[in-house]
DNA sequence: CATGATGTAAAACGAACGTTTTACACCTTC
DNA sequence: GAAGGTGTAAAACGTTCGTTTTACATCATG
């Protein structure tokens, strides 16, 4: 495996579990077994690494939404929740915990976002048949909505979004 | 104006703002007008201010929402957004900042948000004239969607929301 | 006028922060 | 076999962290 995915796979999953401010740069070390030297050399900095992890978990994130239908979208939702757990929406935490300050992760949050209203309206058009951006803008909020009530609902609440947004997609069928 | 009123008040703001970690306690004593000693008198420890902040911003947010309609939920979502701003849900980010690792935060979070579920419960069986356990647990996860979607999509998002929720309530009715 | 509570200003605490540096080992590859 | 790239281990950089302490001012109440 190679040293800077080792590096980002650890990091991704202490930010999320710990939050970004709370994990020093000796847990990061730590976790992806290499000296700070080579942790620098590779990252740059710990803005640039936070950046890094938000760019490959965008990748990995946007891959498992190729998908055709909104139930299917919520299905995918499901399955990553199943996987990967649930600490709330990782790139919106580091807006909020950087303050939005930070450029590059300013940068790669507002990538990722647009992406991913892109690929939700295209999914809401291709299962309806036609362009529907208020319907489109309702179901994202429904994702979202699902990713946050996790929290503390459990998973549960991403069933309850996928029935909430079957019921929103057939009335707008009628 | 009461001193532990003023540092909540201005943590508060802070917090919201530059997140929980990133502000440290000079800029709070700063901000609050008062030596650190004070603060400590006052407060006992960050974590602990923390968590006043958490239950005073409960104590305000749940009295917006004394209303007798879901309608009214997001149109007082609405003002909140206008007056308050929109950084995200106060609560978990703390718990996310803090990994949930902090006994009087995650209590005060776990606290509100029971507190809210329930509030949400209620407001949908007034609305609807009787108890509709999934339905409200619709609302809720359109709830904390438009509070995170607000963050990239603009106030929007809650004029969104609102009418999604419209169409699950009248549904509901027929 | 003494007392005690409540406040400020500022220095100090040790620990942890992000980052850089020094010194050294292991490989290729010319 | 010298060179250069890539890695480790560990100390050190100056800064900032959350918290405590020291010294002093103010002011109501006994």
């Amino acid at each position: 495996m190679d040293l800077t995915t080792k590096l980002i796979t650890a990091a991704e999953k202490l930010f999320d579990r710990h939050g970004y401010m709370a994990t020093g740069m000796d847990r990061l070390t730590e976790a992806a077994g290499m000296s700070s030297r080579t942790l620098y050399k590779h990252a740059g900095s710990k803005a640039q690494l936070m950046a890094l992890v938000l760019t490959e978990r965008d990748r990995r994130f946007m891959a498992r939404l190729e998908v055709k239908s909104v139930d299917a979208l919520f299905a995918a939702l499901e399955d990553w929740v199943r996987v990967e757990g649930t600490h709330g929406c990782l790139f919106l935490r580091s807006l909020a915990e950087t303050g939005g300050d930070t450029p590059e992760i300013a940068q790669a949050v507002a990538a990722h976002k647009a992406a991913f209203r892109q690929r939700v309206s295209d999914v809401v058009a291709a299962d309806l048949g036609r362009e529907a951006p208020e319907l489109a803008e309702q179901i994202l909020i429904l994702f979202e909505g699902a990713t946050q009530a996790a929290l503390y609902r459990g998973a549960g609440a991403v069933s309850t979004a996928r029935s909430a947004a079957a019921i929103l997609m057939s009335g707008a069928r009628s």
